[in-house]
DNA sequence: CCGCATCCTCATGGATACTG
DNA sequence: CAGTATCCATGAGGATGCGG
């Protein structure tokens, strides 16, 4: 762990756990599902594997991950403990605070599709309940995600094989800013496809934007 | 500003802007009220001065703070642009989730009585308005902090001078866990003292915890 | 292979002194 | 008062080693 900030101050003292450098970004990967050692590295294009194993430690001492041994036999795994998973709700703000960022596109950065599920899911928070319920899956890069909504909500996640009402083909700042418009953050650029039933699609992204 | 994660993900790209050390303390103090750079400089005990500079430098390049002058004439003065501003709610949601860390008490930290006023406003975000509005002040290490209850919600901030209808007196983590047990996150340890009109101070404080 | 630990270099942070 | 300039300590990043 780094310095102290050495305040009194509820943020400080957040900061003091989860401030450092890569340690919010491992909770990200986190916040999606449990991970192994490897996956984490795959997932955090750039961290250094050094780091990776002191970043672990630091959040396992501070009470945000548990290191656990995974179903399957003997190896490690990494999950959130229930305190570091009630960081999605701060997690989520920061992810909505940059939407300005994100519509601009990737420039020369990485990119990689499940990185879009907790965007979309933060960005679609509160959305009006739909009135069937239906899961469209959201093609970009090569990789699928899905978003199922029903009356009690909107929930996104990786494809899990099932079958989908619809599936809307483009590309990542294009899927940003229909979420985005639902919030009427910003207007939409570029072009979708859409495979399937239309209606599908249009239960989960065009329902009547917000404020 | 420190290196780019480069990484296509609204968390990285927000944690590239205010992601640096000493940047999110510097938007809580300009989230209460624009500053000079001597009042920054006192409200963030532990920063260097060159820091204070690079950070003021990077986070107005970022459209995060705006410099301008002061109505008094010729001085330089820091404060949140409107997106700056939309800081508010993550920055909530770390101090929300930093309580657990807060109810232990200061031990050796810092403190400024000007820090509760974040965490009280968070904390008592969402709660049921009150039938009648009131100001209670809390004085805590010799400050006074204000907390304004109206029918359309609740208000934080330092004393402004005007009446109070009660005036409660305890140390900064019985505050914190009396406002935390509003949300019934946790109990209240210690004493209270309470003067003047006692219901005032219910009104605010002791409405039904939630969830 | 996986799950780290070590080593090395260099950018960044921190404390203090100094200047317009 | 509002910052620069300077110096040193520390942490980040990359390569590599190594036991299971």
């Amino acid at each position: 762990m780094s310095r102290s900030y050495g305040q009194y101050c509820g943020l400080a003292r957040a900061l003091d756990v989860v401030g450092d450098r890569w340690n919010l970004l491992i909770v990200r990967q986190l916040l999606m599902a449990p991970a192994r050692y490897r996956e984490l590295l795959d997932g955090l294009p750039g961290v250094a594997t050094n780091l990776l194993a002191d970043r672990l430690r630091d959040l396992e001492a501070a009470g945000v991950v548990e290191r656990r041994l995974a179903e399957q036999g003997n190896a490690v795994e990494y999950a959130l403990t229930p305190w570091g998973a009630e960081l999605r709700e701060p997690v989520e703000g920061l992810i909505r605070w940059s939407t300005p960022l994100m519509v601009r596109g990737p420039g020369g950065d990485h990119f990689r599709a499940e990185w879009l599920v907790l965007p979309l899911s933060a960005l679609l928070t509160g959305k009006a309940a739909a009135r069937r319920s239906s899961t469209v899956g959201i093609g970009v890069d090569g990789a699928l995600v899905q978003v199922r909504t029903t009356r009690s909500g909107t929930e996104v996640s990786p494809h899990d094989g099932r079958d989908l009402d619809a599936v809307v083909r483009a590309d990542a700042p294009v899927v940003l800013g229909l979420a985005a418009r639902v919030l009427a953050l910003d207007d939409v650029r570029g072009s979708v496809h859409i495979e399937g039933d239309e209606a599908a699609v249009r239960t989960v992204f065009d329902s009547p934007p917000r404020s």
